[in-house]
DNA sequence: ATAATACTTAGAGTTTACTCTAGGTGTTCG
DNA sequence: CGAACACCTAGAGTAAACTCTAAGTATTAT
């Protein structure tokens, strides 16, 4: 099976700006064009899309992409560098993650300051509110300056 | 005490360029200056600029930050825009975390993939080891095109 | 006193990943 | 056969968040 750019468009959600850009960068390097020059995806190419998708989903810049797909191309010898980038890759997500949680904590923390001075229609009280106080020490493993704000 | 916008280089490791950015795109509207113009940090600009990396740290952008900075300075009457910015905020971040999840387990998979292949020196060897095949199945709990790549 | 350093402003430049425009060619359908 | 539509390329424009430059003033150290 072969597709157009335009059916392409309605499998991913990518535009056809965005996938002629793709190759312009070198990370569809095995879409054929016919005669007069129109392309034909392939499902080998589709697949690249969807692992293009989630390489750039996991933080790679394009440019990042493109030498993994190089890397693929020169075939076997490049095992231990696209092992590197796995592990690079995962280990920044797991930071990620871990920055992340420890945002989360603060928003909710915030969230729930401001539930409760909707209740109590005033910032000021919430924030002087034993439950309050106790819920951030709580949230807050290690303090920062971050409990000393009011707003 | 009152800093210099050396003295916050420092401690928060901005640049000055960026701090004065932040000033003009309304993100500290505290601040003080003297009577030849130079900028006098108080304690109080200082937990902005935490609160202000928080609320970056968590996606906002900084017009959405000088929003909420608006917000607080107008009082009480706009505690409900508050909520609703932090608890929008939480649900993105909550959705932010379930995406990483997916991507953290995809990625997972191709580093396993890679340090087989590394090992016996071949990719595809190491991709139809049962092994992999199984640990594919048990990381992917909805398989999409993703585990058609070879790459 | 003078050199180095820190500060000021306005505004231009950078990076990333698109996103769109202009001007044209090719294909398909009634 | 002609209108409508999909496609092509090259290149310009956009948005966000800086990042830096230029040209000048002020402060500090020797």
């Amino acid at each position: 099976m072969s597709y157009s750019i335009g059916d392409v468009v309605k499998k991913t959600g990518l535009s056809a700006h965005t996938l002629r850009y793709y190759e312009k960068e070198g990370l569809l390097p095995f879409v054929k064009k016919n005669a007069s020059g129109v392309r034909a995806y392939s499902d080998e190419d589709l697949r690249w899309l969807t692992m293009i998708e989630c390489l750039k989903d996991s933080g790679l810049q394009i440019k990042e992409i493109r030498q993994y797909i190089e890397w693929f191309n020169e075939g076997d010898s490049t095992l231990s560098q696209r092992l590197s980038l796995f592990e690079n890759r995962r280990k920044i997500l797991e930071k990620e993650m871990a920055r992340l949680t420890v945002v989360m904590n603060k928003i909710r923390y915030k969230e729930l300051l401001y539930r409760e001075a909707v209740r109590v229609g005033s910032l000021d009280v919430a924030t002087n509110e034993r439950r309050l106080k106790h819920l951030k020490k709580k949230l807050f493993e290690s303090p920062d300056d971050f409990d000393k704000v009011t707003g």
